[in-house]
DNA sequence: GCGTTTGGCATACCGCCGGTATGCCACGTA
DNA sequence: TACGTGGCATACCGGCGGTATGCCAAACGC
């Protein structure tokens, strides 16, 4: 015990580490998303963090260690931004328009884009990057997905559910990428929302369930 | 002038020159695609040409060099393989078809999967990438949305067309990552093209085609 | 209060890697 | 046959991720 300031039983020494570690993360998660994985060096981590090489040894296991927390951090905060915004949906497919909405608006900002989307994969391999997919966006998503395909009159089980939830995924992960790349934003998101409308209309009109909207009863876990 | 053997006028140093540049190419490709670009070596990809790093800083501008080489070799392999198989397709939807299965095909062949859909955007950056894409593989699935899209009744004009593309390209990535990572390759696949087919279909449905649009909405391909 | 322990770093150093500079030598050319 | 040059091999450099070691104040037992 010996706390200092009486806030929650917290030592100073463990004040001032965490101060280090968020040091640490914070000008991790700016260098990343800027240079990219490969073009950060711990260096310039340390550098920027106003510490050492020891510093972030003690904290991280290393590179791709401090490279996974920043994912973890950015994951958590996507995640929550997206179930948030699906909150007031009523019917799946309104919640599948909204959490679209919220995906797209997530992808924009270049940490998550370059970060999440396109270094995870091969600085942590697939299986690795799965394990971090699955416990944020890639559910909320396979949630929707779950909501929208569910009790329709096609044969469409667990599996083929997780098959679209991929595919979307990428659809559009490679959406947002059209969109930072491009030369006005908000015009390409017009468009890439038109897209999807489409294509989520097209499936609509195919399961057959117009208005009906039965079987949303438990989606999400929110 | 001077040739030796009279194959077409190519010298002996010709020759030479032209197989280490094939050893350099056939040692990089398989490196790059086993272990990834970051973890390859240039000293492991001389080592297995049997030459050294002279000979490799001679044919290409460096690591970077090389390995867009590599991707030029795979992309231009895999646009001819995927536009062959869909010589026979008389309509556009037809064509997307034999296309999405052909171009399932290919990504299933782990050096274009981890090289060009991984690794290539994050290694020559965004604009570059698109430089190499719009050359080959991506230009073959613009001509394939191109006509599928032209004509209808909605408002799909050329950005449109651009903008569902790039969607359809990430899809199909994801769908090809699906496919490898799966315990049963056959399965999944069957399972992609399901999905793809029940997008395609509904697309389909909105778009109004007059000739045949048949219910053949079967969704398990088993 | 006081020695002791230990968490939280800083410092110094190592091996490897991408890249460069230099040199050489057989092949092509006249 | 003499010369020029393409096609490499060799040697070396700075920077990188990672490790080993040391120190020092804050926490703890008494």
């Amino acid at each position: 015990m010996a706390t200092v300031a009486g806030v929650a039983g917290i030592s100073r020494r463990q004040q001032y580490s965490a101060a280090t570690r968020r040091a640490l993360l914070r000008a991790a998660e700016q260098l990343f998303a800027v240079r990219g994985y490969a073009a950060t060096s711990l260096d310039a981590i340390v550098s920027d963090a106003k510490v050492t090489k020891g510093a972030l040894y003690h904290h991280f296991s290393g590179k791709q260690g401090i490279f996974e927390a920043v994912l973890s951090d950015l994951e958590d905060q996507a995640a929550r931004s997206i179930t948030k915004a699906m909150k007031g949906a009523k019917d799946p497919w309104d919640q599948a328009r909204a959490g679209l909405t919220a995906f797209l608006e997530v992808l924009r900002e270049p940490a998550y884009s370059r970060l999440v989307v396109h270094e995870a994969p091969t600085v942590l391999g697939p299986q690795r990057f799965a394990e971090q997919e699955e416990r944020s966006t890639f559910a909320v998503l396979r949630n929707v997905v779950s909501g929208v395909l569910n009790g329709d009159a096609l044969g469409v089980d667990s599996q083929m559910q997780e098959t679209f939830s991929r595919i979307f995924f990428g659809a559009l992960a490679a959406a947002g990428d059209a969109i930072v790349e491009s030369t006005d934003p908000s015009a390409a998101t017009q468009r890439v929302e038109a897209a999807f409308g489409l294509l989520l209309d097209g499936m609509r009109s195919l399961v057959g369930t117009p208005e009906r909207a039965d079987g949303d009863a438990e989606i999400s876990g929110s």
